[in-house]
DNA sequence: CGAAGATATCGATGAACGTCGATGCCTAGT
DNA sequence: ACTAGGCATCGACGTTCATCGATATCTTCG
């Protein structure tokens, strides 16, 4: 169910995939790629978290800075992180006990220009 | 369930709502508010239904061109249109028989906008 | 090694969603 | 007025998804 293969860890520029949207008419597997893409941002605490790590130090946070925050249990929390992070907009670190998360701030920028063309 | 109340029909510049996404984190009515436009998105069939439609003259198109290129039924496609019209990011106008649907750039910009910050 | 804490995974549950066929409404033409 | 066609609404069905509690895994510390 990962999203991003192929590619290695190469993926400097436009995060996901495809064709700019406005120009011609969307294929279906495009339009597919898309979507998994946005819907890994469509829903509030998803964004909440994306917003809250953008604002910590270095674009990072750990689980436990998270949780408090957002008002939703571990468990929930990370499953969200790992949503974003399939969809290629966290990274992800352990580091002692603990896991980072950080931003990838190409992979909302790669969102919004597909959408602005 | 309409999502943009409130305004008049104004709402010019920026689509939907809300903080930039990236400066501070988001409040739970934020959130919510953009996750309901990002879900409007965050469906193959409608970013093709949205495709289309701004790819054709005028950036506009009836129902009836719309039905075949995507492939569903009648009904599925009126209720893609309403949920992308109900998000600001289609226009409706009947002229005699037929329904158009316009696109408004500005709804996808401002979403672009507030994901790129 | 054993205990404690942080995080991920699992299984279950209820809600939301995409899709369709059937039907209703409205407009244009006969 | 009746018919035909374009579109919206309704009701139903199956799937997807967000959420949680319980549990497993791993790391650090005593």
């Amino acid at each position: 169910m990962v999203t991003l293969l192929g590619l290695t860890d190469v993926t400097a520029s436009r995060a996901e995939c495809c064709t700019p949207l406005l120009r011609e008419p969307l294929g279906q597997q495009d339009a597919e790629q898309l979507a998994v893409t946005l819907k890994a941002l469509a829903d509030p605490a998803r964004l909440r978290l994306l917003s809250i790590v953008a604002a910590s130090e270095g674009q990072e946070a750990c689980v436990c800075d998270l949780i408090d925050p957002v008002g939703l249990s571990q468990p929930t929390v990370s499953h969200h992180l790992k949503v974003l992070t399939e969809a290629g907009f966290l990274t992800r670190s352990k580091r002692g006990t603990w896991a980072y998360y950080r931003l990838r701030p190409e992979a909302l920028t790669g969102v919004a220009d597909l959408l602005a063309t």
